[in-house]
DNA sequence: CGCCTTTGACCGGCGC
DNA sequence: GCGCCGGTCAAAGGCG
């Protein structure tokens, strides 16, 4: 159940070094640079690099809404908690990290715990995209899950901000899944 | 009893 | 200006 195996679109021949670039990831080992180490735009470019690469064809492309996410880079969710809200303030959006996992499951076990907010059917695509967020009292980090069409093996799981509090479950099982992943480089 | 999932509606942004 | 689409909220129900 708890095997997961990276896959990559066309790196068949390309297999960058594991680049430390995962919020989570960075909190499991506990003694890394925070994502403040990389600029949020190389973290926009491989992101959409990648999402635009698969998103052509199974519709998980953000549009152009890589500006928006570019330009702006970190906290979120506050001001947009409710919608409506907060006139004057603009869409804020913190650094996203997309990758593929092989899963039977949807939900990936990385040690934190979620709570789904919302699922949506998107477009060119069958499976219903997740909406997840931390549960953790001022933790806003969000995820989304979908399952391509494709590959109904695979799920695409995209971590929008950084965790702000210690990984509660024992990462040995993420790491390991670390150790097989790759993040898409900001090509 | 508390937490989480489900589901429909609503809102805002973007493209045409 | 209109329509489409993605993202989020909020209420209700279910489960442990």
């Amino acid at each position: 159940m708890e095997r997961h195996q990276m896959l990559f679109p066309c790196s068949t021949g390309v297999r960058p070094p594991l680049p430390t670039a995962f919020p989570f990831m960075i909190e499991a080992g506990g003694s890394r640079v925070q994502n403040a180490g990389f600029g949020e735009d190389l973290m926009s470019s491989s992101i959409h690099g990648f999402l635009g690469l698969k998103g052509a064809e199974d519709g998980i492309v953000p549009r152009s809404k890589a500006e928006c996410d570019a330009a702006h880079g970190s906290s979120v969710c506050q001001g947009a908690e409710k919608m409506g809200k907060k006139k004057g303030e603009k869409k804020i959006r913190r650094p996203r990290i997309a990758f593929q996992t092989r899963s039977q499951v949807d939900i990936l076990d990385d040690g934190y715990r979620w709570r789904k907010y919302g699922q949506k059917a998107v477009k060119n695509n069958r499976f219903p995209r997740s909406y997840y967020r931390c549960t953790h009292p001022g933790c806003n980090v969000k995820k989304q899950v979908q399952r391509l069409t494709k590959d109904e093996g695979v799920v695409v799981t995209t971590y929008e901000g950084t965790h702000t509090h210690a990984i509660q479950k024992s990462t040995e099982n993420f790491e390991h899944i670390l150790t097989q992943m790759q993040i898409y480089p900001p090509f």
